[in-house]
RNA sequence: GGCCUCGUGGCGGAGUGGCUACGCAGAGGACUGCAAAUCCUUGCACCCCGGUUCGAUUCCGGGCGAGGCCUCCA
């Protein structure tokens, strides 16, 4: 019945060659995506700083970035992906927090605490969202002393000064060297024009205003540890130099390339990612700094940037009290009076194409969640197989057109699809209907649980008792069987009003289930 | 002030130089004791003004409007 298993690559080269193509922020252009190896495909997106919980916002770039890499791995294979995505756990933010929340404790202990509980957290919360763990996850305070030697290197090469035991890094000479690329390659800006638009005070110990910060120093209680060449006092890295260092010791080193490589084909990696907010000056910095200390003209080939999420039409800010964590969306009935699955949340960000703004609602989730129900009951507890239909696999290798990929999947939603397919193969594939709308979703992350779990989620999540449930609807259908209709309704509202929704036939009640 | 993105039907949201997106909601019908669910059918669009073109929602220019970055930020 089942057709042999065939490869990845199989199945690609026969649904017409989906070329993967990706939009490039450096070019402002979609482009065909080769990889350097595809072996080795590496991809590198910046995660969090852990100083608070992970909100909706924050939830778009791992969904993001999640197809992205279930893509890769389906495409070149799963072992054949590196996916990096750091914790940045040295922050002044996680500082200032740790002194805010545990006044009493030593500032070390304090911060110990902070990171660790939300590292902890944020790892649930992307579980929940069904993101795939990341192949490396680093944190920032395991490469302090890659940092400090790149730092070095970036002084010994004169783009890099020390002044008042901070280290600056110097925009303006990167001229000097002649594999670098130009400052302001990916914001498309030229120095000059962001001289003209700088509006901020300019530390005193700055050359140029546009000098940025690779190391500064601790005050006694703060975290230190020993500086660059130069600075005696003890001190902390600056932002951006963090993920350079991250990004180099996870996806070029292990591949060649790093700090004591010199051939400049060794120190690019394929991809790297973030939110569109990090365009300027977050990921502009990791450029000029990697590029002038490995000797590359290229970071990474493509960069991919997602929009900017807003909720319900405004700004997300915690002034405007409109702040959405992940936590509270799946833990408590705040919004929208009930819990929310990590699914919802997904599928409601994938309608929305990665580069485009996107509106956080309630509504959104509420249809998302509709839109699950039905899925999980056409798919019901069939187990993956190995194709994917074709028409999702070329939307989303066009620039992870998830928007066009999820109309693929309602196509194969589609009852009158699925009764022609559970007959057999047909020409929208090899596998039965229910099979491939389960394997191509997966492809997006969705449908990974089966309709039973799914439903059985609902029901504690509820706190439904089933067998309570299945007496109501006994007594339900005697009243039927004797034409006794006003109890027959009275008990249809008790069980909605206890969360459950009853299916009739002609013949009697044929199921029910929890209400969504 | 500088740089950038976007403007599609009631809502969400793809895409295209000439033909259906898709989903939700709405309307009509089937089914039902009545409903719900489901199925069938169906109405509704491309911000404004010019230009290019046989033809533009799609390309070009201008306008208006919304948003983002330049400062911590996904």
């Amino acid at each position: 019945m089942k057709s042999p298993p065939r490869s990845q690559h199989e199945i690609l080269a026969e649904a017409k060659p989906a070329r993967l193509r990706l939009y490039n922020t450096l070019t402002r252009r979609k482009e065909g995506f080769a990889p350097i190896d595809p072996n080795a495909v590496r991809l590198y997106v910046c995660g969090p700083t852990v100083y608070d919980f992970a909100h909706v916002g924050n939830a778009r770039p791992v969904i993001v970035f999640d197809v992205l890499f279930r893509l890769l791995r389906h495409v070149y294979g799963a072992n054949h992906v590196t996916y990096v995505r750091n914790i940045t756990d040295v922050d002044d933010k996680i500082n200032a927090r740790a002194e805010r929340d545990y006044p009493g404790l030593p500032l070390n202990e304090a911060i110990a605490k902070v990171t660790e509980a939300t590292e902890r957290q944020f790892r649930e919360d992307v579980a929940a969202l069904g993101a795939l763990p990341p192949t490396v996850e680093p944190r920032a305070t395991q490469y302090i002393d890659t940092m400090r030697v790149m730092i070095e290197r970036l002084i010994a090469r004169g783009v890099a000064y020390v002044a008042e035991d901070h280290v600056l890094f110097s925009p303006s000479a990167m001229d000097a060297l002649p594999w670098a690329p130009r400052y302001g390659t990916l914001a498309h800006r030229s120095l000059d024009e962001m001289l003209a638009g700088a509006r901020v005070d300019v530390a005193p110990y700055k050359r140029d205003p546009m000098d940025f910060v690779l190391w500064k120093p601790s005050k006694p209680n703060e975290p230190s540890w020993p500086s660059p060449a130069g600075i005696a006092a003890p001190g902390r890295p600056g932002w951006h130099i963090e993920c350079s260092a991250m990004s180099m010791a996870t996806l070029l080193e292990p591949f060649g390339g790093g700090l004591s490589c010199e051939d400049p084909s060794r120190n690019t990696f394929d991809i790297h990612g973030g939110g569109i907010d990090l365009v300027f000056p977050h990921h502009e910095n990791e450029i000029a700094q990697s590029c002038c200390a490995f000797h590359s003209s290229r970071m990474a080939n493509i960069w991919m940037h997602n929009g900017f999420l807003q909720v319900e039409g405004e700004k997300m800010s915690k002034s405007l009290g409109n702040f959405v964590t992940i936590h509270e969306l799946l833990r408590a009935a705040k919004f929208g009076g009930r819990k929310w699955s990590g699914e919802a949340l997904r599928l409601a960000m994938l309608r929305t194409h990665y580069r485009q703004p996107i509106d956080w609602t309630v509504n959104a989730l509420e249809e998302a969640e509709a839109t699950l129900d039905r899925w999980y009951e056409s798919v019901g507890d069939v187990e993956p197989g190995s194709e994917i239909a074709p028409g999702v696999l070329d939307a989303l290798a066009d620039d992870l057109n998830t928007s066009a990929a999820l109309s693929e999947l309602h196509r194969l939603a589609h009852p009158a699809v699925m009764g022609l397919m559970t007959a057999g193969p047909s020409r929208m594939g090899q596998m039965p209907a229910p099979e491939l709308l389960k394997t191509s979703a997966s492809l997006l992350g969705l449908l990974r649980q089966t309709r039973s779990e799914r439903q059985a989620l609902a029901l504690s999540d509820a706190q439904i008792d089933p067998e309570e449930i299945d007496v109501i609807v006994a007594e339900r259908s005697a009243a039927r069987a004797a034409r006794n209709w006003p109890e027959s309704d009275r008990l249809r509202d008790e069980l909605a009003a206890l969360g459950i929704a009853i299916r009739d036939n002609k013949d009697g009640t044929t199921s029910w289930e929890p209400k969504r």
